[in-house]
DNA sequence: CGATCGTTTGATCCGCATCAAGATAGGTGG
DNA sequence: CCACCTATCTTGATGCGGATCAAACGATCG
């Protein structure tokens, strides 16, 4: 587990994206980097936390099993993005699900202990907790909102826009970057009833074909992702909703 | 705007409940405590956050609206709960919520900026801060996720029972503290739909009659209270969720 | 070449929303 | 005191969306 000196965080919304240089730092010179290959295990639910996580590159999927057995995806997650940041400063030391690698990833893990002291000592760093914590707040928020007003297909709809931004891709045409299981068990629906959705999609300009998507009509998609789809018109999942009315 | 000296702080998960003891009389100290009667605006949906609020006394009501005009109602906060908490330190100085006094409800008023400068200047304030948003993140994870496998009928007993907890009522027989319009938009269900399951609530021993409500058979309701349903078994709503298996 | 995995498609069922019509209670004015 | 009204809640009938069960398809792999 050798240190890493070339670490790209290319994520806008990261943690560590935003902290001045002195902090990024601090955390680099501490952080070891680990290596997990595809479907490996970080941690899993109700083992105890003992590291906070940044991701240097890959993709980690977070989840939990529900007690009869089927899982539930809350997160995909990419460079740039932290894990267990909520965990840390919370009264449970469980870890409340399993986080497990999607493909080859780089992270760098810092001990809890070290962190808390960190940020003791440095504001700055605290406040970014604070701030990423935040966020994270905010997108919980609107997007338990989105889940139980949106259909099936606008949340598969909403979910590509996002895909695509979050892992830079080119909306005239790239390939989904996991398995549709693993969408479907993101968005919260069946395997069945997102591929019935694929057709509807059709209609509204998104092709999905085997593995190749293709998001049309939308020039600049990054502002139309719909991390609050009920306010912002541009949105397709927006237009979607009232299509009806 | 007169300061308050007998501010009780009830609620053991809340934000001050935590603090020593220095660091509430800082708090107390700034905090302005104001009055709002009953269905009064305390902020709405896009006003510009400029404060941070602490429940003293009362139950507020935070809410937004869909494009078509439903109210989703995302939480009830009581004596010792914070608002904006979020917000404070995220990029959007939006309010993302509306919020309304439920019942008449007095509130510690705190400016943004002087929070902002206390938490750098006292890393305990920032810590419990750090502390509530965490606690925020992971219950919002778990609601998300239980919000998405649960039945109505599962929602409103689990609902019933945190209720009961939340206001300090007696399980063996309480008044609803709210409308039953409000809890139905809280568990993101239709007024109908939440009268027909009262009934089969009846068959599990929550007897709901009116506003009149009696939780049987659970003397130590606060260890069944189901944040984390899919995993306790004592949990009533983990019961009836596995009820037909 | 069969075997397994990931996906699609079809048939059916169930839960919740919707629309519509009472029911009950508290409040107001005549 | 009664008639009326509105807010709140209940009950019934119907329709739709998504889950479930089941079968088949294509791709990859040993």
């Amino acid at each position: 587990m050798n240190r890493t000196a070339n670490v790209s965080f290319t994520n806008t919304t990261s943690l560590l994206s935003d902290f001045a240089e002195i902090e990024k730092d601090i955390l680099l010179k501490e952080g070891r980097s680990h290596f997990y290959p595809r479907k490996k295990i970080l941690f899993r639910q109700g083992d105890s936390v003992t590291h906070f996580y940044v991701i240097s590159s890959g993709t980690v999927r977070l989840f939990y099993e529900t007690p009869d057995g089927c899982e539930v995806t809350t997160d995909f997650l990419v460079a740039g993005d932290s894990l267990c940041s909520a965990e840390i400063f919370s009264f449970s030391d469980e870890q409340c699900s399993h986080a497990v690698a999607v493909n080859d990833v780089t992270v760098l893990k810092f001990s809890i202990e070290w962190l808390r002291k960190t940020a003791g000592r440095y504001p700055s760093v605290a406040f970014n907790l604070l701030a990423a914590l935040s966020q994270q707040t905010q997108q919980l928020k609107t997007e338990a909102g989105n889940n139980s007003m949106m259909s099936a297909v606008q949340l598969a709809a909403c979910f590509l826009q996002k895909a695509c931004v979050l892992h830079g891709l080119d909306p005239a045409g790239f390939n989904l970057p996991y398995n549709k299981s693993l969408i479907a068990s993101r968005i919260g629906v069946k395997m069945e009833t997102l591929s019935r959705s694929f057709p509807k999609l059709k209609e509204i300009g998104i092709t999905v074909e085997d593995r190749h998507v293709v998001l049309a009509d939308l020039p600049n998609i990054k502002q139309n992702v719909c991390d609050h789809c009920s306010g912002t018109e541009q949105c397709r999942a927006y237009k979607i909703l009232h299509a009806k009315n």
